[in-house]
DNA sequence: CTGTTAGCGCCTTCAG
DNA sequence: CTGAAGGCGCTAACAG
């Protein structure tokens, strides 16, 4: 089995390369951007060396003397081992790497202080910028921890004490579309199961829930109204639900874990409830009871979020400088077993 | 709505802290690294001025003038989409996080060209060792392409024509005891939906298939073998083997995906047929058949990777420098529905 | 077309 | 305890 170059610890330079080759460092740095003033000769010398040695330009030393940044963004997500954030980092990745610039990912686990960390560190590594999934209800601390030409962007949840671009989902009108369309599907009691209310996308998804119920006339009732955190609260909380005296008919989930979880106490006891949820899940066309999906492209989320970055970034006049922009992505509604 | 400190463009420097705290950068720089020799008064005056100036040292100038790596590792996986991906990034993320180094993630969509591309970029970009799911099967340019002072770690597959740390799951003997499982319920007629044979994970998995078959006694058809490459197609290969004029009683699919696919076209049909598949899934509990998931600690393979990895980059006589290693992560069976 | 000089921002080394 | 000198690897800017 072949074993890789020793290099005898540390790798060739360019003066390495320019002493082999016999020519000034400067003409390997000219070879190596492709620069028209280099002869022939030289040129084919300079290659020949560079293979001869394994030569590899550093991109570190590169970034420093021109005076420019990482080539990175620098991506926070609450928590990645959910489909839709990686999703959403394959987005931002489609657009990014056109512009030869990487993701660094990490995950913040829904704790500001986490996030903040991460942000300072993306900031001293000299990311071009900044892709967040904010944490916590106040961004101030961005005023001071970011420098102003490190742009960043918003995703899913509205920046809160300072300005930033932002991509969100429609989560009011996704919710109203599911609970308007429960309802014309002749439910009326309508259960809810939310995520925590300080959450931005929780507290619009639910005024949609309500909006629509209002919009029909139909009363909202609190014991109807549940909050979870992940699938099997929000399965505990769905059991409430159908031990009520009244229980309800339907039940609208603002997210897929809800969705799960509701969807396993009522597949347990097989209650007559019909299901609807934000976020697409697999399987989700095939279960037990009908279901109503509110979903949206994620990848979309990332793409937008990642232009809009990219905009910031172009060199000279195309760069973009004006307001902070708000971009909404929309939400489409799926219905599996209604008949 | 306040905004970002505008610092005229560019960012402060260390000259710039020094001469507003009328000391020599290398003050500054000593205080910034905690360095205990500094009066406590210089001590004072610099981090003021640092606060005045909103500074951050410049990690890159950092990095370079000390001749370390970028501080990151580079991840190469073939789809971040899949969950499993994602836990694995997860788990890498979990240890190296310790050492204050990052991820840079990137996808290559199981196209050699494209892993080939972003190791080069992230071997010029300095970083401190590479994860790799590999995709292709043979991954000789490695020798060349990366220095040995950068460490490479191999994922779920591994290295061939190289010599890599690896880190792989139990293939073998998650299939070989699903099967082995599923001959226990009697079944004998035992289909097998796998990936494309080429791919390591996929042949070894069918070894284990065709082994366990072997050891009861039961003789592999060929009729029974088909391969898919998403859930669609799994779909429509399950489907095959269910119009055979002896259908399977049973179906061993060797990814998620397939076992997804496998599913659908079952549940569809609604087929006696019970289900046996690697990798786990949402509800996979809950299916309408009885259903036998080969699970494993995706994180884990993650924080193994890393650990090998790791290990490779202590500093001094606590770096290993030993030969390649390989760990082999175990499965677990999980059955739902067998009664 | 080629090489020299100077510097990116920081840190190591060595002299005070 | 402090500072000056020099260099990390590369590239603009300027000479030839």
């Amino acid at each position: 089995m072949p074993r890789r170059r020793a290099v005898d610890g540390s790798a060739p330079t360019m003066r390495d390369v320019a002493s082999l080759a016999e020519v000034s460092p400067m003409t390997v740095s000219r070879v190596l951007q492709d620069h028209p003033n280099v002869s022939a000769e030289n040129r084919r010398r300079v290659l020949a060396a560079v293979k001869q040695l394994g030569y590899r330009r550093n991109d570190l030393a590169r970034v420093l003397s021109q005076g420019r940044r990482l080539g990175a963004v620098g991506l926070i997500v609450t928590n990645l081992a959910n489909p839709f954030y990686a999703r959403l980092a394959l987005g931002i990745e489609s657009v990014v790497t056109r512009d030869g610039i990487r993701v660094m990912v990490t995950n913040s686990d829904e704790d500001p202080d986490r996030e903040r960390a991460a942000v300072g560190d993306f900031v001293s590594r000299q990311v071009d910028g900044i892709i967040i999934v904010p944490a916590g209800s106040n961004h101030e601390y961005l005023v001071d921890d970011v420098p102003e030409r490190t742009p960043i962007a918003m995703v899913a949840r509205p920046p809160t004490g300072v300005e930033a671009d932002c991509v969100l989902v429609d989560d009011f009108g996704g919710a109203y579309e599911a609970t308007r369309r429960l309802i014309l599907h002749g439910r009326t009691r309508i259960g809810f199961v939310g995520n925590p209310p300080s959450v931005y996308t929780g507290s619009e998804r639910f005024r949609g829930y309500c909006a629509a119920l209002e919009a029909a006339g139909v009363p909202l009732r609190d014991s109807y109204v549940k909050r979870a955190r992940d699938i099997a609260s929000a399965e505990r909380a769905l059991a409430e639900l159908l031990a009520l005296p009244e229980p309800p008919d339907a039940v609208f989930c603002t997210n897929n874990r809800n969705t799960l979880g509701a969807y396993r106490a009522v597949h347990r006891v097989s209650a007559e409830v019909v299901l609807a949820g934000f976020d697409d899940f697999e399987l989700s066309d095939m279960l037990s009871v009908p279901t109503l999906i509110v979903d949206y492209d994620a990848d979309e989320l990332g793409r937008r979020a990642a232009q809009l970055l990219l905009e910031r970034l172009q060199p000279g006049d195309r760069r973009y400088t004006g307001p902070m922009r708000r971009a909404v992505v929309p939400t489409t509604v799926v219905e599996h077993g209604f008949g």
